[in-house]
DNA sequence: GATGAATGAGGATTCATTCAT
DNA sequence: CATGAATGAATCCTCATTCAT
């Protein structure tokens, strides 16, 4: 029992590292076992077949987000704090685990992620961010106005440089340390306010 | 010679679509010979190998990309209006190449996109962008003061909301028009101008 | 104990339906075990490996066969009663029982079938067809005499149209009324008996 | 171009062997390259896959059989004699060829031939035995009578016997002379016609 | 006896690249 | 130069069988 939960985490972290090391197409799964330390039809124990290993590491590395993104929130807070402390919150989580940040960024780039998109568009699927609900929620309370600006456009400015960053960061061309995440979150914050 | 040429062409015509479509991997060079109406040796006299003629496509999107960017650019202009220009500009290349769009996107998260980036950061290659030029001029004339950011916050303000919206445009889910584009450059501007 | 013999019964029925709908090597042993409600493990306490199994299936249908054609046999009959009940008989079970029927085919196909047949030729194992004995009896007795055909040939136009009939309506091609078959037992006695 | 041709044939050749041998099932793609003397992928350079090459085989084979059989027909003969001649030559053939024999009983008894025999029965492919045409032209000109068989019956007591003695002939149980298969044509003929 | 997770050899198929024509 | 048949290493996945619990 705890034996089997122990080799699907293996599997799980072995297929992490080289999925996202060599891409989902050139990480072969007998070089996953091997890290893995076990057999190659072992894996097919754990997981269907390689799409669905793929698909399971992304929803537990989204679960993983989602917990950490929703920690130490108080309601308290005014919709400037919630922001910032979202914002820095998830740049700080794809900071410190460059390996998920890789493996979301391509599984995004991927057919899955796109598939996935596309459930979410239609309403297939739900939008797991809280990210909509905190500044609707800030303007409904009149503490501040947002530019009218189409909503992909603001998600573009909000998303789009965390994720700008976070590749930077796991490319390891930059190291951010708290203030300059504050300073970027300020820069967003900025960007779509009015 | 003329044949020679158009062959050529028609090769990296054929692996643009194709590489795209499938993934650098999921793209045969069979199928990239028969859609460009060549036999699959042919590839090899113009291209060592598949690796070459990926990078080498590479080179020509980005080419295209930067001879794009420097048309219709005066010197009269104020700097707002030199980084409204680039941006749109930007945004409009891949707004209306979506091909290349994905195919950038695609070269820069794979390895060869990744040692590229290295590259220019030992300053083995360099990076070919105009927008610090502009930035630092406009703050030379004193015509605006550039917040307190770090050099890849500041880019990652800026590219960070560009590539986001050529995703969203590129896998079909927005359409941005002339307007949106320029409320997206405002917006880019607010975040990093003091 | 009971329950031993429910499970040994139980993977028999769910490996003859699995062996006979997919072929001898198409039916994986796991899904069997499935089938019978039994872990695959299990299977091996009552057969030592899959051939044994398949030899195991042949030998229990053939005993049902040979029980079946047996029943309500009387002395008292002449030799053509005697033959076409044992005909008719023979095609009934083929044809009531169609998936034993395919079973023994494709195991008569197989290479256990084959070794099995040679076996039986070199004596090493008896022939447990009574037909052989019914028609020397009737020759014996003067009931009518045979044509001066070589053994295999009369065993050929005795089971060959049984076996024949038997795929058709296996395969669902045909449906035998009781009629038919007594039509076909006359056609077979006429092309064996002067 | 006459390597090509002599590649397909020689891995026709010794899939028809290995197939035969082993079974579809059993005879590894690897193996039938390896005894046709090419490399492992030159086979799907000619097939498409494996289901297709035990397919293009079938064909093969057919066609084979069917000049076969039609060879030396006159138009002189009479029903019995054309009857003769077609029941001896589909025997002989089968039994100078006992590899083809083998090819065709398990090729019918798979899942191909299974489809192959429904499409027949519906019309969507063509019955390609002249059996039946020869038997209803000598009824037409009065030659001679059927018995009141239903169909499927008529032809179970002739392909049923010629198909039991090219099996014990192919498993090298019995050597037919030309003196038997004429005497099995004559049993045959005795068992359908009144 | 019963279980079912684990094993790993084996099989079908793909595809970048070569080279004789 | 152009061709495209041929190569064979590499990949994903299956499944009979074992063995610790």
């Amino acid at each position: 029992m705890a034996d089997k939960a122990g080799k699907r985490e293996k599997i799980i972290k072995a297929a992490l590292v080289l999925l996202t090391k060599h891409g989902f197409h050139a990480a072969p799964m007998s070089l996953i076992a091997k890290k893995a330390g076990v057999a190659a039809g072992t894996i097919y124990t754990y997981f269907e077949n390689k799409d669905e290993l793929i698909k399971t590491i992304f929803t537990e590395i989204q679960k993983d987000v989602l917990e950490y993104l929703e920690k130490d929130t108080f309601e308290s807070r005014t919709t400037k704090e919630k922001f910032t402390h979202f914002y820095s919150r998830l740049i700080n989580y794809l900071i410190t685990k460059p390996l998920h940040y890789r493996y979301l960024e391509q599984f995004h780039n991927s057919p899955f992620g796109i598939t996935l998109r596309r459930e979410i568009m239609d309403g297939r699927s739900s939008d797991p961010s809280p990210l909509s609900g905190i500044l609707r929620e800030g303007v409904e309370k009149g503490e501040m106005e947002l530019k009218d600006l189409p909503h992909h456009v603001m998600m573009a400015h909000i998303f789009g440089p965390v994720l700008a960053l976070a590749r930077e960061n796991a490319l390891g061309f930059i190291s951010l340390d708290e203030k300059a995440i504050l300073l970027s979150a300020d820069a967003a914050w900025d960007s779509v306010i009015k």
